[in-house]
DNA sequence: ACCTGAACACCGTTCAAGT
DNA sequence: ACCTGAACACCGTTCAAGT
């Protein structure tokens, strides 16, 4: 070991093993591999070839690590179209593109809906183009956000329900008639993603002619 | 002790402390003055005045508990309307008992988007009320399944909107200048609830004109 | 059949000690 | 500044033992 040369005070200055980088890539990889229920510290820690107690010089606690995650998730969401295409028809490609990152990360939801966004980038620049995308198209300011909230609420509301399985409303049929027949009647594969068709063309169509209504 | 005279073995049938019923309602009173945190199997058995342990012999883990604590929650939603008010009155009625109901139990609600109906009476019931309102309503069967999980979509994403703090927007406006002018904006009080509002209003728009056109 | 008490495997997190 | 190793408080759950 040399004594001094080095700026550092000795050795090398060994750069450090981890950074929320490394940390959140790990994470990602670790729930798309084995989901989110083995996301754990230890086994994040393991992954990354270093001892638990270790992450805690990076990252405060665990709900934190999500919040790293969810923008890492948020970074995939696609809301390019804001700026290119007229709001209605931006505003349903970001829908469809945020339920399907989400239907994948469905424990997050919950935690994003209680998030505050400003520590997250990512999250923060989607809002700032959808924001902009809604003004842009005639709404006015003091309903942007509302506008904004319902859609995403509906959008996590069918995250969740994109999670459930497929026998979720199997029912006996003399226990309710009604409810098995209805259920029956559904004729898809893939129902969750009928309701999210409908329900979404419903909204769009509500919400244009609301906009309609308000600028004649 | 007397060998024969009482139909059950020895001494008398001492009732057990526990059901499904004590269980749960004692778990909801938890709850409701503690929190979701707070319930956890042990405090739950102290509560009762039980071990731990005792619980298991009535209720298989902690996920059915919370099925059991879900049928509870179910069981307050008010869905009358659907047999005295056309189906679009009473689907906003319903959604709005629904969504307060949720809002004060919002952990509950990755529960129950993924969990079968079938073991839970009052839930079923309540499928029941509201597939047969939509079918007397007009609704094709197909399509019944496709509006009620539309909406419950957008109903339970609201709940959980509900749980957010008020600043979750909140932004630096050189950092998003678009977002933060119109979170800004927002004039009222309870932001989640102009949110739900709005959307509502939006879908049960959307959902009478797509009704109408199906039927001429 | 139902309850107790002790135990188990696992969790997130802390902290003194090292470099 | 950053990492290790040992420890802590707490979780849900199991199970032999009692009545």
């Amino acid at each position: 070991m040399t004594s001094s040369e080095q700026p550092r005070r000795r050795g090398r200055p060994t750069a450090p093993l981890l950074s929320q980088e490394k940390i959140t890539s790990a994470a990602v990889e670790l729930i798309e591999l084995r989901g989110y229920s083995a996301l754990t510290m230890a086994a994040l820690a393991r992954q990354l070839g270093v001892a638990p107690s270790a992450l805690y010089n990076h990252v405060s606690n665990k709900h934190q690590l999500l919040r790293w995650i969810q923008d890492h998730v948020n970074r995939e969401i696609d809301c390019s179209d804001f700026e290119v295409r007229p709001w209605d028809a931006a505003l349903e490609a970001w829908a469809h593109s945020y339920r399907d990152a989400y239907a994948r990360h469905s424990l997050l939801v919950p935690v994003i809906a209680v998030t505050p966004i400003a520590g997250s980038p990512h999250t923060v620049a989607m809002y700032e183009k959808v924001a902009a995308g809604l003004r842009a198209g005639g709404w006015p300011d003091d309903q942007v956000m509302d506008v904004v909230v319902a859609v995403e609420s509906f959008v996590l509301g069918s995250a969740l329900d994109a999670a459930a399985p497929d026998d979720i409303f199997d029912v006996p049929a003399d226990q309710a008639p009604v409810l098995a027949r209805v259920v029956g009647a559904r004729v898809g594969r893939d129902a969750a993603r009928a309701a999210f068709d409908l329900g979404l063309a419903t909204v769009l169509a509500g919400l244009r002619d609301r906009l309609r209504a308000l600028t004649p």
